[in-house]
DNA sequence: CACCTAGATTGACAGGCGTCGATGTACGGA
DNA sequence: TCCGTACATCGACGCCTGTCAATCTAGGTG
C-alpha cells in the first residue's frame, strides 16, 4: 500500500496523491450502466417506449419506426433489460417493455455533481 | 413507402405507429456525449479531478494513481474535453483540467424521465 | 393436430475503442 | 544555447459491440 515512488522534487505540481476516490470496481459498474444508455438506438427505442400511451410498448411496435431488424431490436432490448432500466412482462405471445423510473434517477445521481 | 406485407389481422397489439419521438441526429448527438461517460477510466478521470484541492488537476496528477501510461490519460483527457466535460487551460509546462458542471447538468436533463 | 406469428437465440462479420510504445512539441532552467 | 520535463500525437494491436440472416421456442387459432 505504502507509496514511495514520488521523488522529492520540489516542483512537482503539488498532486492530490494516489487516493483514487472512485474504485475501479465501482467505476466499471457504473460504466456498464452508462454505456447500456450510450448508444443511439436505445436512446431511440427509451424514448419510444416513454412516449407510448400506457408507457409500455411490445417489441412489434419498435422495428418499425427505427427500421431494424427483430433481432437487433430484441439484442436492445435485453441489454436494458439486463442493466435494469427497463421490465419485461409476457402477456400472451407479446412482450410488454417498460420503463424503470428508479433505475434513471441512480443514473442521474451517479454522475458527477459539482 | 407503402408497406402492405402486414397482413389485414386485427390484433397487431395496436401500435404507436412510425412516430419516433427521438430522431436519429439528436439520438447519436446524445449517445456520443453519453460515450464519453461510459469508461470506468474516464469516470475515474473526473472523480480525481472533481476530488482535487482547487477543483482542477495537472495530467501528471492523474497517470499514476490509475496505474495508466500518460499517452491514455492524454487521449482520455482529450475525448472529455471534446465532449463539452472539461476545460483545458495550460499554465507553464503543465495542463489544467477542471469539470464543466453545466455539461454535466445537460447530461442528466437529457437522460429520459418519465 | 398443424399452422402461423411474436419473440429470443445463435453465429458471423465489420467497425469502433481502449491501451501501449515510440515519437513529436513546447516550455523552463542552467 | 542545450537539456530535461510535461504533455500531445501517431501507429499498431486486441477486444468489444452493433448489425444482420438463419434458426429455435412458444403461445394462439383453425
Amino acid at each position: 500500500m505504502s507509496v514511495v515512488t514520488q521523488g522529492s522534487v520540489g516542483s512537482t505540481c503539488a498532486s492530490t496523491g494516489p487516493a483514487v476516490p472512485l474504485d475501479r470496481g465501482a467505476a466499471e459498474d457504473l460504466a456498464d450502466l452508462l454505456k447500456a444508455v450510450a448508444d443511439p438506438t436505445r436512446l431511440q427505442l427509451l424514448a419510444l417506449i416513454a412516449a407510448s400511451p400506457a408507457g409500455e410498448s411490445c417489441v412489434c411496435a419498435l422495428t418499425e419506426p427505427l427500421g431494424l431488424t427483430q433481432p437487433t431490436v430484441s439484442h436492445h432490448l435485453r441489454i436494458l433489460t439486463r442493466a435494469g432500466l427497463l421490465s419485461r412482462e409476457q402477456r400472451g405471445t407479446w412482450a410488454w417493455y417498460r420503463l424503470i423510473p428508479k433505475r434513471f434517477a441512480e443514473v442521474r445521481a451517479a454522475l458527477p455533481a459539482p
